[in-house]
DNA sequence: ACACTGACCACTG
DNA sequence: CCAGTGGCCAGTG
């Protein structure tokens, strides 16, 4: 993949997430699929594993398509996601969030 | 160049 | 319903 390219795709993962409205989540999948064909649900995990340095991305907001916070230990403490998902209004226990279809957020249904 | 891994997902039996 | 499997694409040893 050309780095262009690549940067490319960066950004669009990047933009999507920051779209993600307070208290709502999506998924990895959702993006991927927003995204076309040319992403895959693989490369956006592997995208938000590059998005230490970027600032103003709410990587607490993308779980995987159950609603299971499997990206918590990326994160400075593994507790910061279900934190700042808690303090949203998501209701998360046992490292999954319990009301995930209602604030579920799905790019390609709310944004045109 | 090869094999394995990964913040995933959908299909099959 | 659960487990297995294949596809996805790039990074790493």
């Amino acid at each position: 993949m050309n780095r262009k390219l690549k940067e490319s795709f960066f950004k669009d993962v990047y933009e999507v997430v920051k779209l993600v409205p307070h208290g709502r989540v999506t998924s990895y999948g959702a993006i991927a699929n927003y995204l076309g064909a040319k992403s895959s649900a693989r490369m956006v995990g592997w995208a938000m594993n590059s998005s230490h340095n970027i600032p103003d991305v709410p990587a607490h907001r993308v779980v995987n398509r159950n609603g299971m916070l499997t990206g918590k230990h990326h994160f400075d403490t593994p507790t910061k996601m279900e934190e700042l998902l808690t303090v949203e209004g998501v209701k998360v226990s046992d490292d999954k969030i319990i009301n995930f279809k209602e604030v579920f957020w799905d790019p390609s249904l709310e944004l045109i």
